[in-house]
DNA sequence: GCTAGCATGTGAACGGCGCTCACATTATCC
DNA sequence: GGATAATGTGAGCGCCGTTCACATGCTAGC
């Protein structure tokens, strides 16, 4: 563990820490693998033995957004079962990406590996997660077809604000749009 | 026009042509500048001349992306006025995303300068269309979270395919969920 | 028509990047 | 304790974006 001395001790949390600070201080344009290295006090090519290349550390800073994620709509609501708790849980969706903008877009924005384990595993847990909360406050409703619609209409909402062709600048408006939006698209339930 | 001796011609053309096609063979990796200078046959400093870095470039090729969008969107339907014209609209979205996946990335997949007029115009133009549509179809609703709810619903859509949230091998299997998604949301008119 | 001036293209250069490889150092296991 | 595997080094390759002094060709005013 110890950080001094030619073996750094655990390089690669080291570096997955320090790709998740350049990612928040300076978005996606500074997360090199050479400025992990930097950070991390090591030589370039160090990072290579834990990571093949720059997109399978990408992928494991997604994985630990997927986390993050996952944590922050359950904080929104514990259990969602109207399509009220369903809105406060967009919120909390939208509210990450605008929290986490680049952290966000390395989670969606590009074309990755698809067979990352690490990352097909976090996103099927979202998709279920989202697939029971429909389940409870849509019993009625074709639960695939819904489902996809409440991920696509969340996740639709966050590009779009995170891109600026929603106005973001104040998050008391963002949180009521996105309220507004649920409710009007999912008046029927 | 003529291609050859020392001056181009059309220089600024024949670069956003360049970078359409980088874009279309190699995706966003090959949508270099001495790409697009190598393929217009030009030394790598030339397109300095006509864009003052990559990001004018690719909000050049942004705005062309935006003029394609409109008229797949138009050809889908003229006038869409019911929910089911809409969710043609919609198949339309999602088929352009996946068409041509690197350059919808690089209309929305990338944090770019807010204040390129074309790109603003472009998007603000796609902000109405959608509005106008909402309206013929969904006379009742709150006109305005009715559009953010259904142009994010089609944008996620597209996001989440272009991702491999949702398989999008087969596309007659992604017409049948996007379809089925906006129908299972706009359930109540 | 000539020339001055301007727009446009050139070529070399800078620093940063991803990535590789031969090599040095340390940990681990018999 | 000595072999072997794991881990970090340093130099180097080719590419990138960007800049700058310079070369070239078009165009306007005399």
């Amino acid at each position: 563990m110890s950080t001094s001395g030619y073996h750094h001790g655990d390089l690669r949390a080291a570096c997955l820490r320090a790709a998740l600070e350049l990612l928040e201080e300076g978005g996606a344009t500074a997360l090199s693998l050479r400025a992990v290295a930097r950070r991390a006090g090591v030589a370039p090519s160090a990072p290579y033995r834990h990571y093949a290349d720059r997109d399978a550390l990408l992928s494991a800073v997604a994985a630990v957004g997927y986390r993050q994620l996952a944590e922050r709509l359950a904080a929104a609501h514990p259990s969602p079962s109207t399509p009220e708790d369903l809105a406060a849980v967009a919120v909390a969706y939208v509210r990450f990406a605008l929290d986490q903008p680049a952290l966000f877009r390395v989670m969606f924005g590009e074309p990755c590996d698809r067979d990352s384990s690490e990352r097909v595993a976090a996103t099927t847990a979202i998709s279920a997660y989202v697939t029971a909360i429909v389940a409870r406050c849509f019993p009625d409703s074709d639960a695939e077809a819904m489902s996809t619609a409440v991920w696509a209409l969340v996740h639709g909402l966050a590009f779009l604000h995170l891109d600026g062709k929603l106005d973001a600048t104040r998050p008391r408006i963002v949180s009521k749009r996105v309220r507004g939006a649920v409710r009007a698209a999912l008046a029927a339930g």
